[in-house]
RNA sequence: GCCCCCAUCGUCCAACGGUUAGGACACCACUCUUUCAAGGUGGAGAUAGGAGUUCGAUUCUCCUUGGGGGCACCA
C-alpha cells in the first residue's frame, strides 16, 4: 500500500517555522517511502481564515521546495461529507443528542473550576431516555451532537512516542455537529483523513490529546485507523513556545533574510532529528535517502538562529555560482530599484560579464552565511563605487597619509606590472613591502579596504586579479581622494 | 484542578545495560597570515534529584522536581 500523509494547517496565519518543520517531516517521509503528500487546508474557521493566507502557506512550501502531490483540498468543502458522518455517529448510537446550552456549558465549566473539579462535560444528555430525546428534538429544541466515549482505556503506537494510551474516564464526550448544523474539527479531520485514504497522520506535539477523541470517531464509523506520530514542537531561546519575540515565525522572512531553502530544510530537520550518526549538512537527495520517521525525537528542540547561520553558509559555499548567480542578481536589482535607479548605474558590467561574476562568486562564496554577505563580497567587484566601512577604516586607514603614500606607491608598481595575473601580483606587493621595509599586511590591508570598501574578502591577490586591471586603479584612485579628504581633517 | 507528553554540554544531535559519555553550533585560546564572517589545532562545557532492578545504569522501573501540551458548540 502506497504510504501517504498529509500537512494541514489552517490558514489563520503564515506558515510559521514550527508549521514549516511539520511539513517537512511529512514531506521527507513521503519522499523516502516514494509515497504521497497532500496538503488540506483547513479553512472551517471562517473568520479567522482568509485566501491570502492560504496563499501565504502555499508560498511558504513553495519556497521551501516542498511540492505538493495532491490539493490543496480544503476542509470547507467536505461540510456535507462531515454532516453525514457525524449524523451517522447518531445512528449508529455512537453519538446523542445534547440539549445542554453553551450558556449551562460555560456555567458549569466555571462552577468546576472554582471548586476545582474536572472542568469536563458529565454526559448528563448521554442518559437521556431515546424516546425523550426524539421528542424533544422533533418539539424544535436546539440541540448538539456528541460522541459518546466508551468505558474503556484508548490507546495507539505512535510512530514517534511509541505506545501511548488516555486512561478510562480522562476523556469526555464532545461535540462533532454544532447545533447550527456545522461540523467540529475532530469530526472533520477523520472525515478528511478517511476521504483522502491518508495512511500516516504525522501532526505536532499538540494533537496528541485530540488522538483518542479521533479514534473513537474512527472506531465508532468503521474505518481503519491510520498509523499516527506526533512530532515535538520548537521552542524559542527561552524554551518558551515560539512566538513573534524570538524572531521571525514566518519562513518567508528566512527567504528575505537571505537563507537558502535548502539550508532552512536541512537545519529545520535537524531540529528533533539526525541520521544516527554524525553528518549534518545534507543536501535534498541525502536528506531523503536518510530519513527515518521513527528516529524522531520525542523531546522539543530550541530553535538556533546561529546554527541555521552556519548551515546555511555551508549551503551557500557547495551551492554552484550558477544558482547564486540569479540570487545575488536579484538582491541588488532589488537594491538598486529601492535606491530608485537602474541596476546599470551602479553595476554598469555586472549583466554583461557573466563569465567574470560566476568567477568572483565562486571566489568569495566560502565565506558568507546568508545572501545579503554574499552579495556584500560580490558588489566590489562590479560597483561603479564603493563605500568604506566605518570599522575598517577605523583600523586600516587609521592614519590617512600613512594609507595613501602606501596605495600610491601600490598603484604605481601596478600600472607597472605587465602579466595581470595573481602570482605577478602577489610577486609586485610583496616586492613593495620589502622594499618599504613594512609587513606585507601592512600593505594588503589597506588595498582591502581600498578595493573591497570592508575588512573581509578572499586573498587580496586573487581579489586584484578579479577586480581587473582598469577597476583596481580606479578604486585606489578613488580611496586617495577619501584619504587625503580625511588627512586634512585631521 | 484533571489528563497526556518530555528531560544528555548554553543550543542541536550521538552513545546493543559495559565508552576516558562522542560530534556540531556558539564560546575561549592558539594557528595560517593578509582580513574573517573562511581553514587548521586545542580547551572549557552535560547524563535534573532520589530510590529500585542489575555484577554493572545515560540507557529499565517508580517517585520528586522542572518544562511543554491539552481539558470549547476554536482549529
Amino acid at each position: 500500500m502506497t504510504v501517504r500523509v498529509r500537512f494541514a494547517p489552517s490558514p489563520t496565519g503564515f506558515l510559521h517555522v514550527g508549521g514549516a518543520r511539520t511539513a517537512l517531516f511529512n514531506w521527507l517521509y513521503a519522499r523516502h517511502e516514494e509515497g504521497v503528500f497532500l496538503l488540506r487546508i483547513e479553512d472551517t474557521d471562517r473568520a479567522r481564515s482568509s485566501p491570502e493566507l492560504t496563499q501565504a502557506i502555499l508560498e511558504g512550501l513553495d519556497w521551501l521546495g516542498m511540492s505538493v502531490d495532491e490539493g490543496p483540498v480544503f476542509q470547507a468543502d467536505g461540510v456535507e461529507r462531515h454532516r453525514r458522518h457525524a449524523l451517522e455517529l447518531l445512528d449508529r448510537g455512537a453519538a446523542y443528542r445534547c440539549f445542554c446550552s453553551t450558556e449551562e456549558l460555560k456555567a458549569r465549566r466555571e462552577e468546576a473550576q472554582r471548586v476545582g473539579s474536572g472542568f469536563g462535560y458529565d454526559g448528563r444528555c448521554g442518559r437521556l431516555a431515546a424516546e425523550d430525546a426524539l421528542r424533544r428534538a422533533e418539539d424544535g429544541e436546539p440541540f448538539a451532537l456528541r460522541v459518546r466515549i466508551p468505558q474503556e482505556d484508548i490507546g495507539w503506537d505512535d510512530l514517534v512516542h511509541g505506545p501511548t494510551s488516555f486512561p478510562v474516564g480522562s476523556v469526555d464526550d464532545f461535540v462533532v455537529l454544532r447545533s447550527d448544523g456545522t461540523p467540529v474539527y475532530n469530526l472533520a479531520v477523520v472525515s478528511d483523513d478517511v476521504e483522502a485514504r491518508i495512511t500516516h497522520v504525522i501532526r505536532g506535539d499538540d494533537h496528541i490529546s485530540n488522538t483518542p477523541k479521533q479514534i473513537v470517531i474512527y472506531r465508532a464509523l468503521g474505518f481503519e485507523l491510520p498509523t499516527f506520530g506526533h512530532v515535538p514542537l520548537i521552542l524559542g531561546s527561552d524554551g518558551k513556545r515560539l512566538s513573534k519575540r524570538h524572531g521571525a515565525m514566518s519562513v518567508l522572512a528566512y527567504r528575505e533574510e537571505g537563507y537558502l531553502p535548502s539550508g532552512m530544510r536541512n537545519f529545520l530537520a535537524l531540529l528533533g532529528w539526525s541520521p544516527g550518526d554524525d553528518r549534518e549538512v545534507f543536501d535534498d537527495p541525502d536528506l531523503i535517502e536518510a530519513f527515518r520517521i521513527e528516529r524522531v525525537l520525542k523531546k522539543s528542540a530550541v530553535f538556533d538562529l546561529e546554527k541555521l547561520a552556519w548551515l546555511n553558509g555551508q549551503h551557500i559555499a557547495a551551492a554552484s555560482a550558477a544558482d547564486l548567480r540569479v540570487l545575488v542578481l536579484d538582491s541588488l536589482q532589488a537594491t538598486a530599484a529601492s535606491e530608485g535607479h537602474a541596476l546599470a548605474d551602479s553595476h554598469p558590467t555586472i549583466a554583461s560579464e557573466s563569465e567574470r561574476l560566476l568567477a568572483v562568486i565562486d571566489l568569495v562564496k566560502t565565506r558568507p552565511r546568508t545572501i545579503p554577505l554574499l552579495v556584500a563580497q560580490v558588489s566590489p567587484f562590479f560597483a561603479h563605487e564603493v563605500d568604506y566601512e566605518q570599522a575598517a577604516v577605523d583600523r586600516f586607514w587609521k592614519d590617512a597619509s600613512d594609507a595613501a603614500q602606501i596605495l600610491r606607491a601600490v598603484l604605481v608598481d601596478l600600472n607597472g606590472l605587465g602579466d595581470w595575473d595573481e602570482a605577478s601580483i602577489e610577486s609586485v606587493i610583496r616586492g613593495l613591502a620589502a622594499r618599504m621595509e613594512i609587513g606585507a599586511g601592512r600593505v594588503i590591508n589597506p588595498l582591502r579596504l581600498a578595493l573591497m570598501g570592508q575588512g573581509v574578502s578572499p586573498g587580496i591577490f586573487e581579489v586584484v586579479e578579479l577586480m581587473e586591471r582598469d577597476r583596481v586603479a580606479a578604486r585606489i584612485d578613488s580611496a586617495l581622494g577619501f584619504l587625503d579628504a580625511k588627512a586634512s581633517v585631521e
